[in-house]
DNA sequence: ATATATAAATGAT
DNA sequence: CATCATTTATATA
């Protein structure tokens, strides 16, 4: 099609207004993924070349709490573009099962979506996007997997590099989350899974709506009666559109965090977190995946209704954005 | 089975 | 009422 203005188009203003973000033509296609996922717009990624956009603020007046915090990470002019971008083009899960309480089955709809990519070190994907082992080079045994492992598609790889020269770590799986709105939360946890190994770094980003992240030391294990430990207060950052924590050393050992509920203000807005991490085993690669994924139907954003819908997997009918040129891997 | 994890429910301010 | 801290219930390893 013509980009040449017609009478028509001269009196149809929300034409030109419309494309706010350039369209990119190239895509990042595997056949793990349910459809194509655009690759990022080059205003974005030039802008990104910017970041960190700020100077790191160092956390680690508490004992084995080692944390930085950018604010923001990523450059002003891109964070909302790159926020519309990832929610658009991201396909999510959310992860429900049932379970029941005296008598009464309830479900339970994880409170937040999902969508996770990566494999972990013994494993990587060849230029082909087929499974290789890190170890022989040669193409991993079907049944290794129980799920099918997704590259990171082009847009996560670009922020993956650059966050890996930040960080001075490496990393090989993405976990995505969208909180919709403050009814969404993660409550207390830590990222110490053993397939992490024994202090990972993780980076944690934070695109949208602002939200409260708590920090609490784990509690001491309980000796025999005698002492009675005052629980120190929990540290409270405000998590804002941009920002990036780098948690490290012996944070997750020792530090419990969650995204709260919370009413008011923001509580209708969207907020996307990623994080950047390394696992070591196969073991967790399964676990991300059967808890990110799951096997429930896909979520995308639908920006009519201004919310995310399941999606369905109808044949043929991929993105509702523009068709490309397709490339073979992320 | 003991321990850990997670979200809901409850109680307090 | 919103937030915070604690407890409860269940699941899973």
């Amino acid at each position: 099609m013509s980009n040449k203005r017609t009478l028509d188009g001269f009196f149809k203003p929300a034409e030109s207004k419309r494309p706010k973000i350039e369209a990119s033509q190239e895509v990042s296609s595997h056949a793990s993924y349910p459809y194509p996922i655009p690759h990022l717009p080059c205003s974005i990624t030039d802008a990104l070349g910017f970041a960190p956009a700020a100077e790191a603020k160092a956390i680690n007046d508490q004992p084995d709490l080692d944390l930085l915090h950018f604010q923001p990470y990523i450059p002003k002019d891109v964070q909302a573009d790159l926020f519309k971008f990832l929610r658009r083009e991201f396909f999510f899960y959310r992860v429900q099962y049932t379970i029941k309480r005296g008598s009464i089955q309830t479900q339970i709809n994880t409170p937040r979506y999902t969508t996770v990519f990566g494999v972990d070190e013994t494993s990587y994907f060849g230029v082909d996007g087929s499974l290789l082992e890190s170890k022989t080079k040669q193409p991993v045994p079907k049944d290794r997997y129980k799920c099918m492992p997704r590259p990171l598609p082009q847009c996560l790889d670009v922020l993956r590099k650059i966050t890996e020269g930040t960080a001075g770590e490496t990393f090989n799986f993405c976990l995505v989350n969208y909180y919709a709105n403050g009814n969404d939360s993660i409550s207390y946890h830590s990222d110490d899974e053993r397939f992490l190994g024994p202090n990972p770094a993780i980076a944690s980003f934070s695109l949208g709506a602002k939200r409260d992240f708590l920090m609490k030391h784990k509690p001491a294990p309980m000796s025999m009666s005698e002492p009675a430990k005052p629980e120190a207060k929990p540290l409270k950052l405000l998590l804002a559109s941009g920002d990036m924590i780098l948690m490290r050393g012996t944070t997750q050992t020792n530090w419990l965090h969650s995204i709260p509920k919370r009413k008011g203000a923001d509580s209708g807005a969207g907020r996307i977190n990623i994080t950047f991490r390394k696992a070591l085993v196969r073991g967790g690669t399964e676990n991300y995946y059967q808890y990110n994924v799951g096997s429930g139907g896909i979520f995308r954003w639908d920006n009519k209704k201004q919310e995310m819908v399941s999606w369905k997997a109808t044949e043929g009918s991929p993105t509702p954005g523009p068709p490309g040129t397709v490339s073979l891997t992320a």
